[in-house]
DNA sequence: GTAGATGCAAAACATTTGCATCAGT
DNA sequence: ACTGATGCAAATGTTTTGCATCTAC
């Protein structure tokens, strides 16, 4: 965790931009809830409990700018807020989403499954293809179970996104 | 055309909806711009051109309505705004958008290039696939062929998403 | 000291809602 | 007359911006 500050670190003097510690707070958060979606709130919230007088703009302009870097990544799931995540290192864009429209649980695919397809696209339509977005609406495991044992839907609950 | 409003009149019908002269005004609209990916201010100021008193209010009214009835399909590629497409009858959810960087031109391939996908997700997973959404940026050949003949990156004009 | 970064409040922007009015059956 | 639909303006919620202040080199 320490080196992957360290090189986020590097990486901002490179483009002339300074780790404060503000923007270090915030990519601990980021770090600290990988697994998580959250939205600019969610971050505020969460670095306010150790830097109580961080301002959201703040944390608005830290993750535009790591978002502009690459660092990490801005989804939209289509509810009204935009949504972050770390970027693994090394890792090409091989992370997609399955979102279950019962519970609004979030689960990843960590796995390229678009090598295939990306080829076909690239030759057919000489769309020389950089990065993708591949989300899928369904119902997950656990909602399916429900409904199978219960015989009614199961709970909803939205907003989520965990 | 025509019958394609008629049968959506039965649809409505069918929900206890009716066909307004407004509904019916940006229903021709998006259906007169199938290929475009209109946001709801779009579709407002086209359909003011043939009823200029309908509210922008109305038209995200029935833009929302359409798309509960997956008439039509609601997208959003990133930029702040949700955006309307007509939703082919009987086409399953076949239907992707390779989105350029440099000019931010919006094409579609209408093929299923994900049948072998999201059996592998089904069945690995036991994820219930109901939709899905598959977005490629990169850079479209138009583009590519400018910056190879110009050695220069090509005019960038972001929000055409036409 | 200079350039970038911050916090706050205000602004901007897309979208939704309340409400009085209107239209179609 | 009733019910749903509309237009307008106001409200909402997210994100951005202006600006004075602060911080680090």
């Amino acid at each position: 965790m320490q080196e992957r500050i360290e090189r986020i670190k590097e990486q901002l003097h490179n483009n002339s931009y300074k780790l404060t510690p503000q923007r270090e707070a915030t990519l601990r958060v980021l770090l600290e809830n990988e697994q998580d979606h959250l939205s600019a709130e969610d971050v505020w919230l969460l670095v306010k409990k150790n830097s109580p007088d961080i301002g959201l703009a703040t944390v608005y302009r830290t993750l535009e700018l790591m978002s502009e870097l690459s660092i990490i990544h801005k989804i939209n799931f289509g509810d009204g807020v935009s949504r972050y995540e770390f970027r693994n290192e090394g890792a090409e864009h091989h992370h997609h989403h399955l979102i279950c429209v019962h519970c609004g649980a979030v689960d990843e695919i960590h796995e390229d499954l678009l090598g295939e397809v990306e080829k076909a696209v690239n030759d057919k339509f000489n769309f020389h293809i950089l990065d993708h977005r591949l989300t899928f609406h369904g119902i997950c495991q656990k909602c399916q179970e429900t409904a199978k044992r219960e015989g009614s839907p199961p709970e909803i609950k939205l907003n989520h996104y965990g």
